[in-house]
RNA sequence: GCCGAAGUGGCGGAAUUGGCAGACGCAGCAGACUCAAAAUCUGCCGUUGGCAACAACGUGCCGGUUCAAGUCCGGCCUUCGGCACCA
């Protein structure tokens, strides 16, 4: 045999493998199916670590599952729609298809030669009008079914990308693109009723048992649901009534104020015949104008401006100071708020600020609070009702839903759920994403473009100015257009979608890739989806799992597919780091991918990553690690060619009650590691530590390396080693499984299985503990029962030394492992 | 502030059900091979004391349960991540 040369053989299999069409898929109704997805890149040009790290997990699964006998589906596309073509398109003068395209092209390439077992007729492209003529159909779906509508609403706008944001997209304040600060505009905006599936959303998290906690508990949070009570306080002077919403009714008879949004909309009303007008549209227009970051940033100080107005508490009927402020969000809730300074700490801070009343309510069990004497109001989860009417002296939790079926039958009052989930902006004023297929008729109104005429194509000869407003506006031949209803002169919606509706269904696409009649075939689609396991980074915890999910129910309840959950099982891999910070061109810690495999091939690249860090946790990147994973395989490569003449010759079956002690021993390893490694693999998804044992029967097998070794163990070896080899590094296992075996593809053979008798050792070693502490090692046989361990352990000389003139208080025994020797 | 995760040798990490802490790998040290080096193969490798046998200490900190704790319980500390004026 040859020197190991990956850069040889890596070609030669990759080559191979498509031209046979190895990972072709099909639908088989007669197989177990399993559904392996990492999550499909956005083409920025070149792969990185994170990539590599992704498809590596993936590709040891799909490969696994497939010698396990299921029938896998394990294909990759690419999200294709988004910004940085369009920058490019600005920056460098080339078509964003064209820049694109160009990294579709690269990627592919590099991915290829990561030799990842994908089935490349199933590609999905999302800015491929074959594509996106299907998420357009699927927008018409969700408007048909009111789930899409365009309002005049505050949303946030990134001036770098020039186009708006949904929330989600939105970090720290700042654009999660380009981190550039976002602030509002009022703006009319296509968006998506997700609201409407918040609470399906929730629940179902419950089902989802093969996702992360902590990923669950984040979209816990974004939804954030909350019960409580929305009621409404009359304006007797304006004839007004303004609805608020609270999570402690309890509270509501220490209203001393309300608090108004700058938004609001009765504020304009206020202002009317108002002495103090001037003074209050200043102050709103000055909050408004305020960053994101400004309005909410840590501990800003809370300011307000009294309205000169009341209104009446309808629980106590005390006339109450209407004040607008800068702390209302008027996207949650009512937009208007109860205050009610001893029982929130805001409240708090802002009445005294500008010395509003306050009222005490609620206090501890077994203390009377003082007003004068508090300095802070009392927010504890637990207390008694005080000057609260009828409800004095009621505990807390009972005077809640108490004080809210008072609140209904005085008819002022409903129960309520809120959720901090806002609907799902979708337009951006875009060029590169799907065009919005709806037309604007000065007669008609929204129309529908037709399902025949989908999808809307891209114009081509567009241009792209920095600073500009979106091409498609600019663009007269797409812009105008013949109403499909009456014909009229009409004008297309020139937004584009939001790249993650993109995304938010490809994975169905899989299914049925090429079919040109709908956006899926059902049969096809229930036959593989949902995904079995979806993996990708922590990253899309909120944005790309949400939506997905969001998209999932809705087709759900549409009748185009039998399940409710896209993902079953969810794995998160962390990030590849080096000296301490996630690999990025400005810290100067980026390892290129090609690199790595053009100098030690992809076997090693993709051995070294999985081996140095379980998949869910942070790797960090080592140099010296990559050598060691490449010195392995040599290691495979030598040891297999010492014995290469035996393992050739060796019949299949061969008598292993001939093997010597020594042998069956080794053997008994063989089958262990098996175990384990099928056991790391299917259950738990430790390739580290299922990567530890193969090295570590690769060890027990170099301990033969300069003795005898009969030639059917050293066959049986080499096959189950090859075999377990196969997933991780799957063009060595290839080579060397061609070299030994000859015909047929390791990638065809069934996982090894173990032979549990293999595994049974005549002797094993049990420790010997004087008070819990090891003392000394011994053998005994297999099987050894309490008595006679205890016994045994008792005439051991070192024990018998170290108890000597003490009195032995008990021994535990237990069996196959330990005896502990407890003496005072 | 609320929620969550993590903390083990010089480093990455292992210990799956409470039962030998440190598997496997990296780095380091030594030996074999070689004129020599590289590559390769072999051995050593938590800290302290000791020539050694061995002993003491050791999984962020303090305490507890237990014959036995990295693992269970109570209380902290640190780091990272998510949410955050959500009424």
């Amino acid at each position: 045999m040859e020197k190991y040369s990956p850069q040889a053989i890596e070609k030669k299999w990759q080559k191979k493998w498509q031209e046979e069409d190895a990972y072709r898929t099909e639908m088989d109704a007669s197989l177990p199916k399993y559904y392996t997805l990492e999550m499909f890149p956005y083409p920025s040009g070149n792969l990185h670590m994170g990539h590599v790290r992704n498809y590596s997990i993936g590709d040891v699964l799909a490969r696994y599952k497939t010698m396990e006998g299921y029938n896998v589906l394990h294909p990759m596309g690419f999200d294709s729609f988004g910004m940085p073509a369009e920058n490019a398109a600005i920056k460098h003068g080339v078509h964003p298809a064209e820049w694109t395209y160009k990294n579709i092209e690269n990627m592919e390439r590099q991915q290829r030669e990561m030799g990842l077992s994908y089935d490349w007729e199933r590609e999905v492209i999302t800015c491929a009008p074959e594509y996106y003529r299907w998420t357009q159909w699927l927008f018409e779906l969700f408007y048909k079914r009111g789930l899409a509508y365009k309002k005049k609403a505050s949303v946030n706008w990134c001036d770098t990308c020039g186009t708006v944001l949904a929330n989600e997209q939105v970090i720290d304040g700042k654009c999660w693109r380009c981190d550039s600060e976002v602030h509002k505009k009022d703006l009319s905006q296509w968006f998506l009723k997700i609201t409407d599936y918040a609470d399906v959303l929730l629940k179902d998290l419950e089902k989802l048992k093969g996702w992360p906690e902590r990923v669950k508990i984040m979209q816990e949070n974004w939804i954030g649901r909350s019960e409580g009570l929305e009621f409404t306080l009359e304006v007797p002077e304006l004839g007004e009534k303004i609805p608020v919403y609270t999570t402690r009714p309890d509270t509501s008879y220490g209203i001393t104020f309300l608090a108004l949004a700058a938004e609001h909309p009765l504020v304009e009303k206020i202002c009317e015949n108002n002495p103090k007008a001037e003074e209050i549209r200043a102050f709103c227009k000055k909050v408004r104008g305020q960053s994101e970051i400004e309005r909410t940033s840590g501990e800003s100080e809370k300011e307000g401006i009294f309205t000169g107005y009341y209104c009446i508490n309808p629980f106590n009927g005390n006339k109450v100071q209407i004040w607008v402020t800068n702390y209302v969000l008027a996207e949650y809730g009512t937009g208007a708020v109860m205050g009610v300074p001893s029982g929130d700490q805001r409240d708090w801070m802002f009445a005294t600020k500008y010395g509003i009343d306050k009222i005490l309510t609620l206090q501890p069990k077994d203390k009377e609070l003082k007003l004068e004497e508090m300095t802070a109001a009392y927010v504890e989860k637990e207390g008694v009702l005080v000057n609260s009417g009828e409800f004095t002296g009621m505990e807390m939790h009972k005077a809640m839903a108490a004080i809210i079926d008072y609140a209904e039958a005085k008819g002022f009052g409903k129960r309520r759920v809120n959720y901090r989930l806002r609907d799902w902006l979708i337009s951006r004023q875009r060029y590169w994403g799907a065009p919005i297929p709806v037309i604007h008729c000065p007669h008609c109104g929204e129309v529908l473009v037709p399902e025949a005429d989908l999808p809307v194509r891209l114009p081509e000869n567009v241009k792209f100015e920095q600073g500009a407003v979106s091409p498609l506006a600019q663009c007269e031949e797409f812009l105008h257009c013949k109403c499909p209803k009456c014909g009229a002169d009409a004008k297309r919606e020139t937004d584009t979608m939001d790249t993650f509706i993109c995304s938010s269904w490809y994975f169905l696409r899989y299914a049925d890739p090429k079919n040109a009649e709908a956006s899926f075939a059902k049969d096809k689609v229930n036959y593989w989806a949902p995904v079995d396991q979806y993996i990708g980074g922590i990253e899309h915890a909120i944005l790309h799992l949400l939506y997905a999910r969001f998209f999932t129910k809705v087709l759900k309840d549409a009748g185009m597919v039998d399940f409710d959950e896209p993902f079953t099982n969810l794995l998160t891999q962390g990030m590849v780091i080096k000296d301490g910070a996630k690999m990025s061109k400005s810290k100067g810690n980026v390892v290129s991918p090609e690199e790595i495999i053009a100098k030690y091939g992809a076997d090693t690249a993709r051995l070294f990553i999985l081996f140095a860090a379980p998949v869910d946790r942070d790797l960090e990147w080592s140099d010296q690690g990559v050598e060691g994973a490449f010195r392995f395989l040599g290691r495979v490569w030598r040891i297999l060619g010492r014995f290469e003449e035996s393992i050739r010759q060796a019949p299949k079956e061969y008598d292993v009650a001939a093997l010597s002690k020594e042998e069956k021993e080794l053997r008994c390893v063989l089958h262990r590691t098996i175990k384990k490694v099928t056991e790391d693999v299917r259950d738990r998804f430790m390739f580290n530590t299922a990567i530890s044992s193969i090295m570590e029967l690769v060890n027990a097998f170099y301990a033969f390396q300069d003795k005898e070794l009969a030639a059917g163990l050293a066959r049986e070896i080499a096959d189950a080693l090859l075999r377990m080899l196969a997933p991780f590094a799957p063009h060595i296992a290839e080579e060397l499984w061609f070299l030994l075996f000859g015909e047929g593809s390791v990638h065809r053979q069934k996982w090894p299985s173990y032979d549990e008798a293999a595994m049974v050792q005549e002797e094993i070693e049990i420790v010997l503990q004087i008070n819990g502490k090891v003392r000394d090692k011994l053998r005994v046989p297999v099987g050894l029962d309490r008595a006679a361990m205890e016994q045994l352990a008792m005439e051991q000389p070192r024990v018998q030394e170290l108890t000597e003139g003490r009195s032995i208080v008990k021994v535990i025994c237990v069996p196959g492992k330990l005896v502990n020797v407890v003496a005072k």
